[in-house]
DNA sequence: GACGGTATGGGCAACGTTATTCATCTCATC
DNA sequence: GATGAGATGAATAACGTTGCCCATACCGTC
């Protein structure tokens, strides 16, 4: 239609094509008090003659930028993506738009580089999923931006939480195996370099509760731990240093899916059967631990239900509230072929 | 240190602090031509004091954001992690930062959207990886911003292209399984409701070299075709129709390895085994499909190779390069357990 | 010592938007 | 008809940065 020209339409294009003024027109547009029906239709339609798109860097100037920035420890974890979905269902409908920074894992100045660069570019609000960093750390990125954090157990007044209660899930888990006959049960877990903040941290949790049921049923001498990464190679390597034991774990639960399919490898590698000598369980319930080849026991819990709230909550932060909430989902339990009653071996 | 004042610290604060002028520190910053080292020093030390970070804003609605975008139809896809990987490993050293958003798979006003977004963010380029939109709408794109398209056939004068060679892939593949003593031989395809713009997507030339090889060998008559998408979904779906055939395909081709995941789940769900009764190959070697429990036969295509290249030839384009260039990688075949020959049955 | 060239630093005007302040107009009330 | 309140629209001044142009300092050469 429009005479495409190199220069962008600006607010004074708009302006002068309606022919008032360049706060009328902003204001039509930013849908603020003081503009008369006859005002708002005419605006309107020179916008939509002229093709007219806010200049994003020139408002972000001003304030807002209608942006949420998410931080992800990376794009591999199939969980993130669940989380995502709920994330954008929930804010697409009031014009914000989500952008993605991958934050690298396990390192803190990777991370903390990434969480910069999302501040630089001034988004709205952050929602931050399982940072390694300190909590002092976040609570100085919250008093500036409205911030969420997902899937750590720190408790703050400045910004929100959004998890799921892993002493729960990790309970569920140990108490199935138990129940199923197992005594000598290995756990595969995370191990950060983070002196001090561990005790936040999803996979300590994990591990702790792990430790607690095990002795609470009289197991305290039968457990043991691999501490390598939430990931396939961790997995794979955590599970060779149990199956190295002597006498050998009947079960092995992995405090993550992806270090489960890893166990799961291995096992297979030792010429060992799944659940026929050794039993695995994982935690996330990822879509792949569904499959029919893998039927993997998992902890199910719901990154959509999370994604959204995490998305409710820091849209409210934005809006202004203060206060601190904190979102606890309950995880279940989904039992599959990987799990099975020991044999009398 | 600094009093850590409400107010965010500016180049004027720099420049008052090293008592030069804000062009000075602009000069430092951005390291451009006709600052002594003398100059650079003082004014470095200052940003160091004051902890100053160019406002990006500010920035933006002058020129550069050092920012590369990033479309991706969704972050579920493994594959798309390896991409990620590699084009950050190549922009970070020049001080780009990457961002990334969801453009939602197969609904082009979505994806539309997410475009906008990213133009509307001012990137200084866009890495489009998969799109589904009309070649036309992403040459309008790659007009005003440097575009590196990923994944497409589509030869382009504004943009350039990273992809793999599909037709190698898919030939690789369906020899192979002929190799094996297979002659009916199914499909997995996805089908997209996009008019006219077929014959560059991938799942067309990976489709359409099946049917291909399948003629040479005189095998016209088995060609089976299952157009459902590319995710475990379609898979599984896409399996049930092509095993419901009477007599049933010996061995399935899936176009990817999501979509060989849920095919594998069909073939177990129907009471038959892999490759016993069934061959199983995908597309894309996901890590996953490496695993023992998996074992699938799949096309590596080098992922971090892609993005890397992609990254590389984007910083290209900022740089004021105007040639279009077309990078295509060679996959290979990486044969598992999931296939064999057939049982005499 | 006058001159020209080069290297370096500074002043200023945008970029497109919006919050604030101000001017006008309408209408009801006394 | 004078007054005041409320509604509406416009003018203006930032926000922080950089591209352009000019001023100055320094150097070597004739």
């Amino acid at each position: 239609m429009v005479a495409r020209d190199r220069r962008r339409v600006t607010i004074t294009d708009v302006a002068r094509h309606a022919q008032v003024s360049t706060t009328a027109v902003s204001k039509v547009v930013r849908n603020a008090y003081g503009v008369s029906e006859a005002m708002r239709v005419k605006v309107q339609a020179a916008i939509d003659e002229l093709g007219y798109r806010p200049h994003h860097a020139a408002r972000a100037m001003r304030g807002r930028t209608f942006t949420i920035g998410v931080l992800l420890p990376h794009i591999r974890n199939p969980f993130f993506a669940d989380i995502l979905d709920g994330l954008t269902e929930e804010i697409s409908a009031s014009g914000y738009q989500a952008i993605m920074v991958q934050s690298g894992g396990q390192d803190p100045a990777a991370e903390r580089r990434a969480g910069d660069a999302l501040v630089d570019r001034q988004v709205d609000g952050i929602l931050w999923v399982a940072p390694c960093c300190a909590k002092a750390q976040l609570e100085q990125l919250a008093r500036d931006t409205p911030t969420v954090v997902l899937g750590r157990h720190d408790r703050s007044a400045v910004y929100d939480c959004v998890l799921d209660d892993d002493e729960v899930g990790a309970e569920l888990v140990v108490e199935h195996l138990i129940a199923l006959g197992h005594r000598r049960i290995g756990h595969i877990t995370q191990k950060d370099d983070l002196p001090g903040r561990a005790a936040a941290l999803l996979q300590t949790i994990r591990a702790r509760t792990y430790e607690r049921v095990m002795t609470e049923h009289g197991l305290a001498a039968h457990i043991a731990v691999a501490a390598t990464s939430y990931s396939e190679e961790g997995g794979y390597e955590g599970a060779r240093q149990l199956l190295a034991r002597d006498p050998r774990p009947t079960a092995i639960f992995a405090g993550a899916d992806g270090a489960a399919f890893g166990a799961l490898a291995a096992v297979h590698e030792a010429g060992l059967t799944v659940p026929g000598d050794v039993s695995v369980a994982g935690y996330d319930n990822a879509r792949m631990s569904g499959l029919a080849h893998i039927a993997l026991t998992s902890v199910d819990q719901d990154g959509a239900v999370m994604g959204k709230t995490a998305g409710r909550l820091l849209l409210e932060r934005i809006d202004g509230r203060t206060s601190a909430v904190r979102f606890s989902v309950t995880p279940t339990l989904v039992t599959r072929r990987s799990t099975a009653p020991p044999s009398r071996s």
